[in-house]
DNA sequence: TGAATATATAAGCAAATAACTATATGGTGA
DNA sequence: TCACCATATAGTTATTTGCTTATATATTCA
């Protein structure tokens, strides 16, 4: 790049990296991933599966949505997340999901729970 | 495992991924351990590539030993850190450092430090 | 032993983080 | 339009983090 216009910020591919990891360093927003990883769920889906408030994982989400990490699908008035394969970490995401055990207690919460029925997915 | 004794913690998979990630979360660590996958070096070396002072670098080593993912190995009076290829996140870590561009620039730094002479490296 | 060097630890502080409650926004359907 | 639902945003708070300076510890060497 010859130069930087107004504020843009210069990151090295290290700091770009470790933002990333960064951002799977907490386990309620890799726990989300690995979920996604499996299939797209609306908020209310997400919200069975962990003990916090549903702003508390919306707020979570905007983190992931913000790096282009998921994308987001409205469906009603469900907004469906799920992966965005366009990441350019998205290779790696994969590599570090696939370390992962199946999420299955989780899916299967999601798919026991009421929400599926609510959101139209029963 | 049929029970827990004491105060030992469970930990699932995920939240342990998690920590380990979360360590790579930071640019400084994630620059230490893209340097450390090349060589091993001690604490000046490594002072000689960041704009933070000695301790700061000795508490990110000391959260790095703490998870295993370092170790240490005195000569004389340097302290010589290094990957930990016993580590269970070892080949996810070399994953993830594969896919970091080289640390050419940090390692020309320190062989061209005085720090390499002082320590008896050059 | 004592000075010098390398590293670690302690203590304190400002910024970032993740949670909460309260409220706003946007879509559905009577 | 109005009540209801799903989700987002705002504002607050407690905790964690990463840095700093000051000091302690360990090793070497004269």
């Amino acid at each position: 790049m010859e130069h930087m216009d107004h504020a843009e910020q210069k990151h090295t591919a290290i700091e770009n990296v470790s933002a990333f990891l960064k951002l799977l360093g907490d386990p309620t927003r890799m726990t989300i991933v690995a979920i996604l990883s499996r299939r797209e769920c609306c908020v209310c889906e997400l919200l069975e599966v962990f003990d916090v408030s549903q702003p508390s994982i919306s707020q979570h989400l905007r983190k992931l949505k913000d790096a282009n990490l998921v994308k987001e699908a409205r469906k009603g008035q469900w907004i469906y997340y799920s992966l965005q394969p366009a990441n350019p970490h998205y290779a790696l995401l994969q590599e570090i999901v696939g370390r992962l055990p199946e999420p299955s207690v989780q899916l299967r919460t999601i798919e026991a729970s009421q929400a599926a029925n609510r959101c139209g997915n029963g």
